[in-house]
RNA sequence: GCCCAGGUGGCGGAAUUGGUAGACGCGCUAGCUUCAGGUGCUAGUGCCCGUACGGGCGUGGAGGUUCGAGUCCUCUCCUGGGCACCA
């Protein structure tokens, strides 16, 4: 009889599925294919909880279709150029290169151990040159086809990171990773042209049955489509080599409720004004600086805060400015009403054409700014009920609600918003001064990078020739390992020799492209790559066509906009250069959104001394103490919980394993306890972070697997306490030593029982497996708690307990594969768990010739009978009759109506 | 502000099409075992009344549909997430 010993067993199965390569995915056309992938991780060097969880999900589906005959191929990378790397190298004078190739050791060495059933063979790194230098050909390839191109644009630009970033990664108008406020300036970048595919997009996200809503929905949102008028405003006077401003709308049928024009203070009619005009060039400036620092935002931030208020709407608020800039404007329906035209900081020039009509009645921002500068409000509808003008509230009801027009151009009375902006568009376009425009808030994804740790772009800007894309005979253009991170900006930029090339057109002198890519480029086909990791081409088209597509990917919702929709315009960019087949333009058939494991917080607070205040007083300031999850020892006193620090009860000569120990201690101190703030996020700050290396260390993998699959359904966060993870070592414990027990057994010994074991064993294989199916892990789990529990009391004979145990080790086997191949083995099975075939529910054991049928009173469950199946229904309502609970409340009457659903359920009514 | 997802015991959470609410785990209570304690085992555990038999209430709140509602409908409150001067 041994004990279960999780550090003794796991790395030998380890070793013996490496032995046997059962993960490698070899193609086997006999079996149908299948594709599990999970997000690939940073190189950050550790391990995170979270990473755990994800891998571990993946990997119970992955061993599962294994076990249903797939070939299955289940691959690990690593995502692994990127900012931190040249942090670290200013930081610890390591070079990127060398830090990252130490983390990713580093991580793999800490992954292994988790015993994934990962083909190992295939793992590669995005700073490979053989990775990279695949992308810079699928670069070129993008390039000729048009899908890649280097143009001005405006861009945001991240002050910490010296680099520009996507739009996608500006998340409140500060960088995703720095959290730096960003500017905006003018640059000549490298965009893909994402925009163009905007509606493909859009439209194709129909299809995508098996993703989830809400991704679907953040991404539509995010491509923001939406239909309107666009239409010329011809100036009185042109001015600068301008004849009229042309302006954007989604409203084109509140077009008569026009009040004024406002332009964006970047608009190039406003530029060229400034030139000729001091005021507005003063005011222009300042507006710009208004929306590259957001001045005016903090400005009111701050006031916010003096008056000992943070309210989000007054925040939000934002002060409308604006000049006018003397300029006046026809409307487009009615050549005698001029309107003034204004510059207004809250005109956005990436959208529309960055230029408005503004219509106060109809929208609050034009409310606001009319009502700021006297400029009169003109109502177009009103509500059906209670038509009344508008005073400080823009009355703007849903597109879909009937209002009632006023005098309306084109003749309508009552009609619903949606209806009016039609047959405006339709009376405009008649007559010529407009046209019905799509517009998408999507726009190109800027590529380019000022940054070192990146896929170079291998073009090379010739004096002669221009922009020349490189030779693909010459690529990788490897990144040049002697270059000096000390001082800021673009290190390319200042290497001596690695920019000097010669023009792959001319053979002039000429130089090398010094921006890198996004790194959300290098995870954009990284899944492609995986299906031939070691091609000379970005893909194999046999390889790739069998393999793809993905079938589970599995990842965080935080990638739902960024890297999911980058990753969809990629396959159809690599589609049309050749490089995926048409089938694979959505590569990933299924998407599973995890949740994130989360820790209470442990904070104590501090009184130091205030050494900025004169020592007479009392200086001291309170300051908050996070403490790790090892260094604190909860404690139950009475019916709460307290958190104390084991290193003070040490220090007091306590034992803080001890509960009599810190009962003492709690009376000796007792207000030296720590606050417990419920569940967060993960955060090194905060200290509320769980080392699962320790963790294993501590349990063995298994029982981290089984941890972390337990409880929460997987798309929602999961709370890591101590006691779920012991709770968890405790069961597997248990059954292990069912399992020896039952071992144990004398084969011959004669039981009672059986048949009763093997129904239970039925239910259980259909049950989980249709969990595992539709990723129901905790309630999987939940079903192997509650058929433990009904094998370790069950006197069944020897073969059919050693049955049902062997059966309980393959339904594990997903979740706790060590473990499972330990019992499978003390059983004297044949081969291993991880390929026997996965056990079926067979019909006889689950077919049930008696029910349980509750009997409701009332709508009220009041007892219950167990009748045959299928009983005639005088016979089931004769015994529902004769049940002491229905008698009792009959009390003699009869029943005013008896509702009987067959096997299902009774409900008496009085 | 707009859009989305959720509110179920002390806690994490179960609950096919409307059909026994609270599976399973944690915690707690009692007992047993070992014992200095933890561990292990057995039983109990939604709330209220009742010695018990039993009864009443109960899925954020208020209404409604139904023989029957956690589930469907209307309104409302709260929490989390996404987007946001997007014209």
């Amino acid at each position: 009889m041994s004990r279960y010993n999780p550090a003794g067993m796991e790395p030998r199965w380890q070793s013996k599925w490496d032995e046997e390569g059962v993960f490698c995915a070899a193609p086997d056309p006999d079996k149908p294919k299948y594709y599990v992938l999970e997000m690939f991780p940073y190189p950050s060097g550790r391990i995170h909880i979270g990473h755990v969880r994800n891998y571990t999900m993946g990997d119970v589906i992955a061993r599962h279709k294994l076990a249903t005959g797939h070939n299955v191929l289940h691959p690990m990378g690593w995502d692994a150029f990127g900012l931190p790397a040249e942090n670290a190298a200013m930081a610890l004078g390591k070079h990127p290169a060398d830090w990252t190739r130490d983390n990713i050791a580093a991580m793999r060495a800490q992954m292994r151990p988790l015993g994934l059933s990962i083909d190992w063979v295939r793992e590669f790194a995005t700073c490979d040159p053989e990775y990279y230098g695949q992308q810079q050909a699928l670069f070129l390839d993008f390039l000729a086809a048009g899908l890649a191109e280097r143009r001005p644009a405006m861009v945001n630009w991240d002050p910490v990171e010296r680099t520009v970033l996507a739009n996608e990664q500006v998340i409140d108008g500060k960088g995703w990773r720095s959290g730096a406020v960003v500017e905006r300036r003018e640059l000549t970048q490298w965009f893909f042209k994402i925009s163009d595919m905007a509606e493909e997009l859009l439209t194709s996200l129909d299809g995508l049955a098996h993703w989830p809503a809400k991704v679907k929905l953040m991404q539509a949102n995010w491509i923001g489509k939406s239909r309107g008028l666009q239409c010329t405003w011809p100036l009185v006077t042109p001015v600068c080599g301008h004849d009229g401003v042309e302006v954007y709308t989604t409203r084109p049928d509140t077009l008569m409720g026009a009040s004024f024009v406002a332009l964006s203070p970047y608009h190039p009619l406003i530029k060229a004004l400034e030139g000729g005009n001091a005021a507005l060039a003063e005011g222009g400036a300042e507006m710009r600086q208004s929306f590259e620092r957001g001045d005016d935002r903090e400005k009111a931030i701050l006031a916010q805060m003096f008056q000992g208020g943070t309210s989000a709407a007054a925040v939000d608020a934002g002060e409308k400015i604006g000049y006018d800039t003397g300029l006046r404007v026809r409307h487009p329906l009615d050549p005698d009403w001029e309107l003034p035209v204004w510059v207004a900081n809250f005109v956005m020039m990436d959208y529309g054409t960055g230029a408005i009509f503004g219509c106060p009645a109809h929208d609050q921002r034009d409310l606001e700014f009319a009502r700021k500068y006297g400029l009169p409000v003109r109502d177009t509808f009103m509500a059906l009920k209670d038509p009344a003008p508008v005073t400080d509230r823009a009355f703007v009801p849903p597109k879909t609600d009937r209002v009632k027009w006023i005098d309306h151009f084109t003749g309508l009375r009552e009609a619903t918003g949606e209806e009016a902006i039609d047959a405006a568009i339709r009376f405009i376009e008649g007559k010529g001064c407009g046209r019905g425009v799509t517009r998408y808030r999507l726009r190109d994804w800027g590529i380019s990078r000022q940054r070192y740790w990146g896929c170079p772009i291998p073009v090379v800007h010739c004096p002669a020739c221009g922009v020349v894309p490189e030779r693909k005979e010459n690529l990788p253009i490897e990144l040049p390992r002697d270059v000096d991170l000390s001082a800021p900006g673009n290190p390319l930029d200042r290497h001596p020799t690695w920019r000097n090339v010669r023009c792959p057109a001319c053979g002039g002198e000429a130089l090398r492209e010094t921006d890198t890519m996004d790194t959300f480029v290098d995870s954009s086909w990284y899944f492609a790559r995986f299906t031939a990791p070691g091609a000379k081409t970005p893909t194999d088209a046999a390889t790739v066509a069998r393999w793809m597509n993905v079938d589970q990917y599995i990842g965080g919702v935080e990638h739902a906009i960024l890297h999911l929709l980058y990753a969809r315009f990629f396959a159809r960019a690599l589609h049309r250069c050749g490089h995926l087949p048409e089938t694979a333009v959505e590569p990933f058939d299924a998407l599973f959104t995890q949740g994130m494991v989360t820790h209470a917080i442990y904070r104590s607070w501090d009184r130091i001394p205030d050494h900025s205040r004169p020592k007479s007083e009392e200086a001291v300031i309170i300051v908050p103490r996070y403490h790790y999850p090892e260094e604190v020892v909860l404690h139950q006193q009475g019916d709460k919980v307290v958190a104390l620090l084991r290193s003070e009860m040490k220090e007091d000569k306590f034992d803080p394993e001890n509960a009599k120990d810190r009962d003492d201690w709690l009376r000796a101190y007792e207000r030296r306890e720590i606050e417990i703030i419920p569940s967060a996020k993960m955060s090194k700050s905060k200290k509320n972070v769980v080392d699962p290396v320790a963790i294993i260390d501590r349990y063995g993998a298994d029982t981290v697997r089984w941890f972390v699959l337990s409880d929460s359904p997987p798309e929602r966060d999961v709370e890591w306490t101590a006691a779920g993870a012991e709770a968890a070592f405790r069961h597997l414990s248990r059954v292990w030593a069912l399992s020896e027990r039952i071992a144990g057994m004398d084969p011959s010994a004669p039981g009672a029982g059986d048949e009763g074991v093997l129904r239970a064993l039925h239910r259980t294989i259909r049950d989980v497996t249709a969990d595992i199916a539709r990723f129901g892990f905790n309630s999987a789990i939940a079903r192997l708690y509650a058929f433990t529990g009904i094998l370790a009391k069950s006197t069944a004979g020897h073969a059919v307990q050693r049955q049902a145990m062997m059966g309980l080790a393959q339904l594990m086997a997903p979740m706790v594969p060590h473990l499972a191949e330990g019992i499978w083995e003390r059983h004297g099975s044949e081969g291993l768990v991880v390929t026997a075939p996965w056990p079926r529910a067979e019909a006889r054991y689950l077919a049930e010739d008696t029910v349980t049928l509750p009997i409701q009173i009332n709508g009220r469950r009041k007892s219950d009978i167990v009748v045959a199946k299928d009983l005639a229904r005088d016979k089931v309502e004769q015994l529902v009759l004769a049940d002491a609970a229905v008698a009792r409340a009959l009390q003699g009457g009869t029943p005013k109506k008896l509702i009987l659903v067959p096997n299902r359920i009774v409900n008496v009514v009085l």
